[in-house]
DNA sequence: GTGATTTTTTGATATAAGTCAAAGGAAATT
DNA sequence: AATTTCCTTTGACTTATATCAAAAAATCAC
């Protein structure tokens, strides 16, 4: 999927409308590890996922990363508090496999906001769609089991969790790595 | 604070602008326990808080009520995913406390989503708002013991915190009431 | 004001998951 | 291919909170 096609999707565009849009988009090639955004640094670019797969986190009062959110093919990725507002980001952008990027700067972002209607009902509605999907997290995991996360991270993310490295996931699903191997384990038994 | 406040706060609307916004505006008054929406239903309306306090909730599969959150004065509130994509909401909408609302549908607001790009970057802002209220309760709670918990309860929710049970407030932070209770009276043991 | 109902607190016990440590396996590096 | 590093699993034990039940307190209805 295409950033084209994702825009599409929410708005109607008109050809020439997505081809002046399209001109704000900077394409990057960005390898694994790398780190698009540090915590405490203003997120200034949103970015658009073509191929690859990223994660946001940040550092617990241990030390300890949480991850908060995996971007994969086809999503917006972003520290979206940081961007929106310009303010320092509490997380952190993080490539988790080599990965080409569509990135827009806020600046540019701002002034298609105000130049096309479109674009502002575009945006509104993906965040309205980030607020669903994190409520769909908060409603899975509070008051359920570690096994019934890992059911739902598995419906979340059905095309990216195996790519994942189960210390990011158990962090994610707010559980410690060993808890996430045991209740995989157990899983993996009553299956048979 | 009035909606008018609440919406010059975000956009700078003109006066005509606002008069007219507000023609699609109606003033209701609810009482305690009145129920706004049932789960299953659609939202179709968004509600603006004048005076009083409502909370959205909805039934874990033991039947029992988990509050997903609060709305104080100077709130909108709705069940979000239901009221802007009109599906079938998870959530009730149920009111804490005799109120004043300004309530309008969700026809008449995409009227003005339509008609001012204003509303449309308004009610994106107030999007991004929610999102970033919901991330700081995931934040707030995930890897945080129940006394922290309700700690960033009492920081969220200054103003009306008092105001509310204690088993909405245990629900709301994803623990049983017994729990709540126990960390409430070590809390007041530790101020003496 | 009285009685009924609901909410909050308390006590005892159980349990799911955390913590600590280390073994085993997989991936990366040389 | 061998070695190093990182990830995942496993075992033993601990702990924060849930569960169950009931007492105490607060609120509601008449």
């Amino acid at each position: 999927m295409t950033v084209t096609d994702f825009l599409l999707n929410l708005v109607p565009f008109s050809q020439e409308e997505l081809n002046d849009i399209m001109l704000h988009f900077e394409e990057e090639k960005v390898k694994k590890n790398e780190l698009l955004l540090k915590e405490g640094k203003i997120c200034n670019k949103l970015y658009f996922i073509q191929e690859g797969m990223s994660r946001s986190y940040y550092l617990k009062e241990d030390g300890k990363e949480v991850t908060q959110w995996f971007f994969g093919e086809g999503q917006f990725m972003s520290s979206a508090d940081s961007f929106f507002n310009q303010t320092a980001s509490f997380y952190n952008l993080e490539i988790l496999e080599d990965s080409i990027l569509y990135s827009i700067t806020f600046e540019k972002m701002e002034f298609l906001l105000a130049k096309y209607h479109k674009m502002e009902k575009c945006i509104r509605l993906l965040s309205i769609e980030m607020f669903t999907t994190l409520i769909r997290k908060m409603n899975a995991t509070q008051f359920h089991t570690a096994k019934e996360k890992y059911d739902y991270m598995i419906s979340e993310f059905p095309n990216i969790a195996h790519r994942i490295s189960l210390g990011h996931i158990a962090s994610y699903l707010g559980m410690t790595q060993e808890t996430l191997s045991r209740i995989r384990k157990n899983e993996s038994l009553k299956k048979k």
